[in-house]
DNA sequence: CGGTCTCTTGACGGAGTTCAAAGCTAGTGG
DNA sequence: CCACTAGCTTTGAACTCCGTCAAGAGACCG
């Protein structure tokens, strides 16, 4: 159940048989069924996510209820409302799974406590924070910059497997786009070849 | 020179005396001419720069020739391209002051130093960036639901001082809208009141 | 006072949205 | 294993917002 965490945080930190030992008794395996929720909007965010197997996504309804995803998580990758998590207030986002998934859940206490026993982990998470951060801005960027059509090829270019695993609404709603316009664009793509 | 640095970083964590000596020998000050570069494309990014006095923005030039601005440092806020600073690669931005500015910069190895000496600023830099990186999720989460007007009016609300001190077409740029946009969409804020 | 920077205004065009409908696909239960 | 349904994708037509290009007017600085 471990096995894609360590091997994914032991690409910048190493940890012994004892650290790990340490991490399953502070993380908290789920399940958790396609379509299922792990968070709803006004709930709080009390873990952050680990996910070893499946793909999930965050995302916020806006009040026409137009879906807008902030971010897909399949296996290795981290998912929370950071946000909420750190500060205890209300969550603006919808955390579900869009394949059955099996994830690893650690509390804000349970991390403190992590840190204290194994403070490389400030390390780890410092620098996950830091990529997370950069990557942000480069959507930020690409958004400023990019038509519909650019951002949709750069998206396949950086994360085909993503885009291969997910319904076309949902990646048109992380490019922020119509499921139509989206349909549209891959069509005159499909017709340039 | 360094008051805004202490003080801000006293927001979040305390120093003493001998600790605020260690940040005086490891930040160099610097003072930056309004339209003076002090990063460039292609530059690789050497420095984190805190602004003690001023305004910097930090933007990119697209292929057509095109500003799309990633962000503002008014005094008490820190600039920089990250990802060129804890890389080494080739930045894909530029930074440069909007008002004459005082500066205080620190390199990489001064800032291993920083942590070594004064571990806390771990703590210091991991919130900064956690801040940070939710401040870029909402900025995405606002270019993908907001019409122009609305990303218009919550940054005004935001950050009316900024607003109040940078030209309009930077505004704009950073909203990424052209100048003539942003200028029909006050207009047409102005009309309806 | 002259030039550069900045903002505004107008006309036109294009990318993407909206609304509506129909075709396709995959999963579920009988 | 088939039939049915719900979810997903495609297509069309009209519309809207914003970009582009071009021109002019104001403001600030040297």
């Amino acid at each position: 159940m471990f096995e894609v965490l360590f091997s994914k945080v032991e690409e910048k930190i190493n940890l012994s048989e004892a650290e790990k030992e340490i991490c399953r008794s502070l993380f908290i395996p789920k399940k958790l069924r396609k379509r299922q929720y792990i968070l709803q909007q006004d709930d709080i965010c009390k873990n952050l996510i680990f996910v070893e197997k499946g793909l999930l996504r965050s995302y916020n309804l806006d009040d026409k209820g137009n879906e807008h995803i902030l971010q897909f998580a399949p296996e290795g990758w981290w998912i929370a409302d950071v946000y909420s998590f750190f500060t205890g207030e209300n969550s603006n986002y919808n955390i579900d799974a869009i394949e059955d998934s099996e994830l690893l859940l650690i509390t804000n206490s349970a991390l403190e406590q992590l840190y204290e026993r194994v403070p490389k982990f400030e390390r780890y998470f410092r620098i996950l924070t830091q990529n997370n951060m950069i990557a942000m801005q480069k959507r930020v960027m690409s958004e400023l910059s990019s038509t519909a059509e650019d951002k949709y090829l750069k998206l396949i270019a950086a994360y085909p497997n993503i885009v291969a695993r997910v319904p076309q609404h949902m990646i048109a709603s992380y490019l922020g786009l119509t499921p139509e316009s989206l349909s549209r664009i891959r069509k005159r793509i499909a017709q340039e070849r």
